[in-house]
DNA sequence: CGTGGCCCCTGTGGGC
DNA sequence: TGCCCACAGGGGCCAC
């Protein structure tokens, strides 16, 4: 039955880094998967991975989950009894679910067991992720999710113009600060900085409202496909030709630095904006 | 206090 | 072919 789920498998030659949508199409597979379920046990192999307070009910152990939330690029299990567990899959973080009996996979980091001989497994090749325990949904909300902005699937015009108005920093390093807004990461920037015509190192605050409004619709947009793709690449989610289609295909400039423009056949350019890899239009975006 | 830059870490890939 | 090293990125921290 479920024999080695992987939650997020993305084709190789692209490195998954979990951004809004990858992060909400595990959310998705652990609600289906083990929404309802007792955890019998945790354990921490690493536990430096496990931060913040460790003091019971730590990791859940013994709750059912209740639900799993979202917000950004965090994750959340939410015990019965209102306890909780964050999940920040960093860059190279992931979740799997698998019989209790299957090899763990290197850098496997906590796992969970379920009271039907299934492990959840927090795996974490550069342990730039992390698992943290809260008392309760509100102590998450406090200690936590206060600090992040409006989450970026669903970012009106009005919450993008608020989140850059006074930011001199350029539009791209505002996009990536999760205090701004949640959810986006470097690849969805580039994304969405494209469609929307704006070059990534634009003075935030000198956006003007047209800008602000189109520049969240493609946000909004970017993000919703990928999260359609996203579905697709889950190994449980057959189709009958397999498992290709994620949307690393769709990328219209990210990792395209040097080829020409999907859209004027311009050479894209690259620079490093806010200390990372940016690649841009310098015909369409202005 | 806002901003830019460095660093954590390890798998990958490009170059020789 | 094989080895080595630069590079990749989310976000915390620090110096300016």
């Amino acid at each position: 039955m479920h024999t080695n789920l992987h939650l997020s498998d993305a084709p190789r030659k692209d490195p998954f880094v979990p951004e809004l949508p990858e992060v909400e199409t595990t959310r998705r597979s652990l609600e289906r998967l083990l929404s309802g379920t007792r955890l019998t046990s945790a354990r921490a192999i690493r536990a430096d991975v496990v931060r913040g307070d460790r003091t019971p009910p730590a990791l859940l152990a013994g709750q059912a989950i209740a639900s799993l939330a979202r917000h950004g690029k965090q994750l959340a299990l939410i015990g019965a009894d209102g306890a909780c567990v964050s999940i920040h899959l960093g860059m190279s973080g992931r979740l799997e679910v698998a019989e209790s009996g299957t090899r763990r996979p290197p850098h496997t980091h906590v796992v969970w067991t379920t009271e039907d001989g299934r492990q959840l497994r927090f795996i974490d090749p550069r342990r730039f992720g992390g698992v943290w325990t809260h008392r309760s949904l509100a102590e998450l909300q406090s200690d936590r999710w206060s600090r992040l902005g409006p989450d970026a699937a669903s970012l009106t015009t009005a919450q993008l113009r608020s989140a850059v108005t006074i930011r001199s920093a350029p539009i791209k390093s505002v996009l990536l600060d999760q205090r701004a807004v949640a959810g986006i990461g470097n690849i969805y920037a580039d994304e969405a900085l494209h469609s929307a015509r704006i070059r990534p190192q634009r003075t935030a605050k000198d956006l003007v409202n047209q800008e602000h409004a189109t520049l969240a619709r493609k946000i909004r947009s970017v993000l919703t496909t990928a999260l359609r793709a996203g579905g697709t690449t889950l190994r449980d989610y057959r189709t009958p030709e397999g498992t290709t289609g994620a949307y690393s295909a769709q990328r219209l400039v990210y990792g395209r630095a040097g080829q020409a423009c999907p859209g004027c056949r311009q050479i894209l350019l690259t620079d490093q904006t806010a200390a990372r890899t940016t690649v841009w239009c310098p015909n369409c975006q202005h």
